[in-house]
DNA sequence: GATTGAAGGACGGACAAGCAAACCTTTTAG
DNA sequence: CTAAAAGGTTTGCTTGTCCGTCCTTCAATC
C-alpha cells in the first residue's frame, strides 16, 4: 500500500504578523456590525492588554483602521475611539479573495455546521430566545440588505456563541468576514431572502428541540443556496 | 434588543512566529506517521523554499526536532534530513493541552463533520477504493494501539483530501495531532476499536452512497465516543 | 584513487516587528 | 481651575527573519 504524502505538509507557511492581525480582526468585527457604528472602542491602554499586544503595535493597527476611514479617534478626558457611522463603503472583492471562494464555502460549512450540532445539544432557553429575537429582526428586514446581512451575521454568531466555545465563535466570526466580502455584491432579492429566513425557522426549531441532525441538515440547507449562487457566477475554485 | 458583544473579539492574538509554526507542522507531521519513519525529508534548500521561510528560520526548526529525536541528518552527498526510526516516546499532554480538551473536540466536531459532508459530495472511485483499503488496515491493527492510531489517522486525512480543500485537510492534520496528544494516554481495549471500525464502515458506506447527511450522522457517532471517553477521565472544559 | 556535486553546518550583516517606558497634548468632569 | 483620562509622540532595545557566503562532509562517478 503506497502512502499518499499530503502535500499540505509542506505548504507555505502564513506567519502572521501581530499588527496584521490585529487589523484584520477589529477590521472584521467593525465590517461585520458586532462593534455597532458609532460604539466606542475600549481604551488604548486597556485594549492592547487585552489583546496581549504592546501599545504601539495596537496604535499601528488603529492608525491603519483610521486611515482606511473605520475608525475615528477624540482626545482629552472623556474621548477615545469610536467606529465611524457611519462606515465607508466597502471595496469590491480582490481577485484572490473571489479565486478562493470555494475554499471560503467549505470552511464556513464545516464551521457552520459544528455550530449548529454543538448549538443544538447546549444551548440554553435564554439563548433560545434571544436567537428566536434575531430571527425575527431578520424577518423585518428583507427590504434592505444592508440590515439583513448583519442581522443575518448576529444571528450566526450568536448560534456560535451558544456552542459556549470561543474558537469556534473566532471561526464563525473570520468565515464571517469572508463570506460578506464575497456577497456583498450580488444582488439578493427578497424572494431569495424570504426563503433564506424559512431556513433559519427551520434550523432554529431543530435546535431548540435538541435534534443536533435535523439542525445540521437545516444548516447544510441553507448554506447551499449562497454557495448555489456563486457557483453560477464565479470560475471554480 | 441588546447587543451583546462577543468577547472574542478582543480576545488575545496569537501571533506565531514562523520558526514555531514550522515545527509544529513538521513535528505534527512526524508524531502523525504522515511522515513515516525513516522517510526523508526534502533538502533544507528546497524545502525552506516550499516552505516560504529562510533556510535560517528553517534549520532553526530542524535543529529543534533533531533535539527532541524526531529527526537526524546526515551530512555529504547522499546524505539529507530524516524521520527518526523509532520515533521518540511521546511525552505526557501538558496541562494547558488537558484543559482546553472541549474546545479541542469541539474544533475536531466541526472539521469532521465537514469533512464527512463534502467528502459524501467530492470523493471519487480511487479515492473511494483507497480509503476502504485504509479502513481494511485498521480492521488488521485492532490488537496494536500504536498502529491503530496511525491508521485511523491515515483514514481521517484521507478523508479530508477526498474533499479536495487543502484547508481542510491543514485543520485536519492539526487537529488530529492535538487529538493524539489527548488520547495516547488512555486505554483503548480492541473491543473499543473493534466497535469504531464498525462505524467507519458505516461511514465509507454513507460516503460511497453520496448520503451527506448519514455520513455525518456517523461521523458524530464515531467522535461522541472519544468524547465520552475523556468527560469522563478530565475534569470539564 | 582523484574529482565533483549534493547535501548539511556555520557565520555575519541588514532589516523589520514588536515591546517597554517614558513624556506630551488635549479636553472635560468635577 | 485643576486633576484625570484619554489619545499622540518619541526613543531605545530585543528578537525574529532574511540573505548571502563560505565551510565540511562524503558518496557517486570518472
Amino acid at each position: 500500500m503506497t502512502v499518499t504524502l499530503p502535500e499540505a505538509v509542506f505548504a507555505p507557511v502564513r506567519s502572521q504578523t501581530a499588527f496584521e492581525e490585529t487589523v484584520e480582526r477589529l477590521g472584521t468585527a467593525i465590517k461585520l456590525g458586532l462593534l455597532p457604528a458609532g460604539s466606542q472602542l475600549p481604551a488604548e491602554r486597556e485594549l492592547c492588554a487585552r489583546l496581549g499586544i504592546a501599545r504601539s503595535t495596537l496604535r499601528q493597527a488603529l492608525t491603519a483602521l483610521s486611515q482606511s476611514g473605520h475608525v475615528f479617534a477624540t482626545r482629552g478626558r472623556g474621548g477615545g475611539t469610536f467606529v465611524s457611522d457611519p462606515l465607508p463603503p466597502s471595496d469590491p472583492p480582490s481577485p484572490e479573495m473571489l479565486a478562493q471562494w470555494r475554499e471560503t464555502c467549505d470552511r464556513r460549512l464545516a464551521v457552520e455546521l459544528g455550530v449548529a450540532v454543538l448549538a443544538a445539544e447546549r444551548a440554553g432557553r435564554a439563548e433560545l430566545d434571544r436567537l428566536d429575537e434575531l430571527a425575527g429582526a431578520l424577518e423585518r428586514s428583507v427590504e434592505d440588505f444592508g440590515a439583513y446581512r448583519q442581522a443575518d451575521i448576529r444571528l450566526h454568531v450568536g448560534l456560535a456563541e451558544a456552542t459556549r466555545s470561543t474558537e469556534l465563535v473566532r471561526t464563525m466570526t473570520e468565515v464571517q468576514g469572508a463570506m460578506t466580502d464575497l456577497i456583498a455584491f450580488i444582488a439578493h432579492p427578497p424572494q431569495v431572502l424570504a426563503s433564506s429566513n424559512a431556513q433559519h425557522r427551520r434550523l432554529l426549531a431543530a435546535v431548540r428541540e435538541r435534534d443536533a441532525m435535523r439542525a445540521a441538515q437545516a444548516m447544510a440547507d441553507h448554506l447551499q443556496g449562497t454557495e448555489h449562487i456563486l457557483a453560477g457566477l464565479l470560475p471554480d475554485g
